[in-house]
DNA sequence: GTCTATAGTGCGATAGAC
DNA sequence: GTCTATCGCACTATAGAC
């Protein structure tokens, strides 16, 4: 056992969700965070590149999961079909399991709008990467844009609705619900 | 020295607007921008609550448009022609003449990601600002919330293309068009 | 690991407008 | 005189450079 304890990053994720929530954001240094986690700021630094970046450790699954989803759909399925089922992909990566830890993490984004705007920022990217896996099917601009940016909305309405209820319902199938409102408010 | 000339914003604006041109957002120190704008640091700081906000100075009309569009909408209008309509009410703010500044700083913020994520917020608190105003017209969720999101889809895509073209084709245009293409992705 | 530049804040002083 | 925009100084924390 040596002077490296394991689960750096999960260690980093755990005491800054903690201290954010009992102190908020702005309040909490990097300073607590490093020492609430037993490691040293120059460390904290090494694996986020800012503060706010912590609460988004490991979120490039969520991007690959649209993706993939996206790759795997049926070849003649219609470009909003394809998202549907980028969505069922996404919602598979959330298991009631993490319904706890998804809203604790959601309510301390929701507390700060610093952290909003990067959440924000990360869903534009998953939504830019869905636009590209939906070109590569062959569909045409601007329907793989605009397709993936309803998507988004789906994915960001059924995730609220997830944290912000007890767990009940799956998110997969908040997401298809909010899709298919989407459309019906649209028509 | 004109501790007392007109117009503190308005140089201040211009000057960050240079300043990011030329040597991009992060490599500009607010020292920098006040030296240009004639003011100091600390007079910066009183108006713009962070570096980031001096590109969204006057924003409120961008949401105030949207917000009367939809109030002045006939009674009788579907929510999501409203919603057209707010969208029409936005894109008056932005006649011709606003073309080259609006790209100047599009640009800036395309070019970096802090910018970026910094509008995305200012649009999201936009889109509830309109969801609230449907309310207002007695539109229930979740119909009211979908409608504003689609509209700032719609409203994104558009400035998007506005600020990459020549400006030929009007902002109002771009939305109208903007909107009916996602109806026909999501239909 | 250490050092440093810069962002951002609190409080108080000052210079002008009225 | 009052009111308010601007400025100066001292300070902390972030984030990056060395």
């Amino acid at each position: 056992m040596g002077r490296w304890q394991p689960d750096a990053q999960g260690r980093f994720v755990r005491a800054a969700l903690e201290l954010f929530a009992e102190h908020g954001f702005e309040a909490t240094t990097v300073a607590e965070i490093a020492a609430r986690a037993g490691l040293t700021e120059r460390t904290f630094f090494r694996y986020y590149t800012d503060k706010r970046e912590v609460l988004f450790d490991g979120q490039d699954m969520f991007a690959d999961a649209l993706v993939s989803g996206i790759r795997e759909a049926p070849a003649d399925a219609a470009p909003v079909d394809a998202v549907a089922a980028a969505l069922v992909s996404v919602g598979e990566l959330f298991p009631p399991e993490r319904h706890a830890f998804a809203r604790t993490r959601q309510r301390a984004i929701e507390a700060n709008p610093a952290l909003g705007e990067r959440e924000l920022g990360k869903l534009a990217a998953s939504a830019a990467a869905m636009a590209q896996a939906l070109r590569d099917r062959g569909v045409a601009e601007p329907t793989a844009s605009l397709a993936a940016e309803l998507g988004m909305v789906a994915l960001r309405v059924a995730f609220a609705r997830w944290t912000a209820g007890d767990g009940e319902r799956t998110l997969t199938e908040l997401m298809t619900e909010a899709l298919a409102e989407l459309r019906a408010t649209a028509a």
